[in-house]
DNA sequence: TTCTGAAATTGGAACGTTCCAATAAACGAT
DNA sequence: ATCGTTTATTGGAACGTTCCAATTTCAGAA
């Protein structure tokens, strides 16, 4: 009885199987299952008809099923809470770095701050079985929240943002030191009232930066002033923001620290709308050296954090973990050094001494 | 007889399964399932029973078991070929929003334009049962490299760089249009001696933006100097080189298209370095209107391709072919709009012929 | 009480792979 | 020829889930 529906080739595509590869081959699926890992011994001439079989069917390996006997898949979540922030794509590129060679892949999800979607992606990952999860956290993810990741074995690496009371193992810049350190740099070049501006109270970045500020001010008996504190969202448009509130005020200061590079570059931008001229009129200094960093006018003087180094660095660590999960929570504190460019006025500084 | 090694607790993290939740919740395993899918009817109470030993036993939902009845999970891969470009940033943001809303998750993969990590990554995506791929291709993708993507029946979508030849669905902003909209502008400012910077020849992108450029040079009988059409890496350091290069000519140009808004961006610092006011001494165009555009300074006069939108577009009709695998490709070309700001000397020159 | 239909639950057969133990083939050495 | 030994190959039993058909339970009607 003849099919009346003549469907004209692969309408339907049909899912090739190992076992549909094994018959048109005129071999058993386990010798198919050896020449795609690779383990066994199998004729040369035998696996190079298997190769070809597969090819000319048009064969998907099907890891999902594999997987159910291996249980550990070489990939690995890399979730990051702000993909526009150019610090977070140099991180990225240093994880997948490291991972490569290992013989990982890394698959990233953004999760634009959003804690319900950072829940959200790191289910699909544990359940695509990554083998473990390079977490930035978003702004207010909770200890708790992970209790269900580290509950179900996979190994875990939060970067960047520390969680505090997390038995976790974290790779984050020395920020404290980094602020402490950029905030002398411009005691020594004579500046008194010094602002810090930039991010948001309730993250710890912010307050290990700006506890890093209020170390190096109060070491060298400087008078803070509370009005010189000021919140922003970590963006360019935060930046300009809180720095057009300064330029406003009666008492002006005469160098301001801000929170990270992004929010240093709308700083500048609005200190430029006010005419003033950065690195001369006023000092402004930002933390992290991405590479706009360099590339911005003037220069901007930084606290380097490599943030290609953190990346590498996460990788490695989590990868050892993955290895051992038996391995106790390990930290890495990244060096936080100054970089000197033009935007803090020492160079001009430097060439009027001279002249 | 006594166990001897007192491995204490949850020494080996065993993986728990649908099974063991079933037993120590006094069910049976296709009670569990069902209220995993939550397709059938199940009572309250016992759904509530079983929820809360999954929650105790700490349970992960195996993605690859599952699927190895449905073959359908819902996931798609986003493959980049350069993250540290924040126009792909911009994309892959338009990408997740419009996923997410359609209950998909995005995993990103940056290539860094490497053909073979490109091959590598989509076979993982493929592999892990990805619905479908959303693929800006690595600088030399060759057509063939796709072919046993398509032959898997893997839904496939080309964005931003046009694949020439390839019958599958694109979405890629309107280049040539753009282009020649820009010169012309230029063109009406006044310009007669106007150069083209950045980019590769080989990149389907460039040759249609260079097309457009072409073509309003000519269809306005403009002269159009070979040395004055300047190959450059797409980067901002790229774009440095080559306007470095263009200054040092003989003869300079007036004003100055470039590839993209990075390349523009690092022409603009090279003019500067050269003590020339860009919009004045010099006007320098981009394409692509990303944020930093508006954020430099001078503003930059750009081409805006909406890379959110065009992200947004990409994923609905990746979508749509996910949904009906049997329908054709379909292409969507993005408008790609004029954005005049400063850098062009537009705004100079309408201040001069007011005052 | 018995019957009836709906609601709730269940065992078992897939799904596509790997791994193990077992078998078959090939090859020298006796 | 016969034996061991190495090299190739092979069925079948997992793995954790879903789906189907079958069974049990439950309410209300007769």
């Amino acid at each position: 009885m003849p099919q009346p529906q003549g469907s004209k080739g692969q309408d339907t595509k049909k899912k090739v199987t190992i076992i549909e590869i094994a018959d048109a081959a005129g071999v058993s699926k386990s010798t198919v299952s050896l020449v795609l890992t690779g383990r066994g011994a199998v004729k040369p001439e035998t696996r190079q008809h298997v190769l070809e079989t597969m090819d000319r069917l048009g064969y998907v390996y099907n890891r999902g099923a594999a997987n159910l006997r291996n249980a550990q898949s070489r990939i690995v979540g890399l979730v990051l809470n702000d993909l526009s922030n150019p610090f977070f794509a140099e991180f990225a590129i240093g994880v997948e770095k490291v991972l490569q060679m290992a013989g990982y892949v890394a698959f990233m999800a953004n999760t634009a701050e959003s804690v319900v979607r950072q829940e959200q992606v790191m289910r699909m990952m544990r359940e695509h079985g990554a083998g473990g999860i390079i977490l930035c956290p978003a702004l207010d993810t909770r200890p708790e929240h992970l209790d269900w990741v580290r509950a179900a074995g996979t190994a875990l690496l939060v970067a960047i943002r520390r969680l505090p009371d997390v038995a976790v193992s974290h790779v984050v810049p020395e920020n404290l030191a980094g602020a402490s350190r950029i905030t002398r740099h411009l005691i020594n070049l004579g500046h008194e009232r010094i602002a810090f501006l930039g991010g948001m109270h309730s993250m710890v970045v912010r307050q290990e930066r700006h506890g890093g500020f209020l170390a190096a001010m109060e070491a060298t008996g400087r008078n803070v002033d509370p009005a010189l504190n000021l919140e922003s969202m970590p963006t360019r448009d935060g930046g300009f923001g809180a720095m057009s509130a300064v330029l406003s005020l009666a008492d002006r200061p005469t160098a301001v620290v801000c929170y990270n590079d992004v929010t240093a570059i709308g700083a500048m931008l609005a200190a430029a709308r006010h005419g003033l001229v950065v690195g001369r009129d006023i000092a402004i200094v930002g933390f992290d050296d991405t590479s706009e960093a360099r590339h911005v006018s003037p220069a901007l003087t930084t606290v380097a954090v490599d943030p290609v180094g953190l990346g590498e660095r996460a990788a490695a660590l989590l990868l050892k973990q993955i290895n051992d999960p038996a391995a106790e929570p390990e930290s890495f504190i990244g060096p936080a050094n100054l970089v000197i460019r033009e935007s803090c006025g020492a160079y001009q500084r430097a060439l009027a001494a001279a002249g």
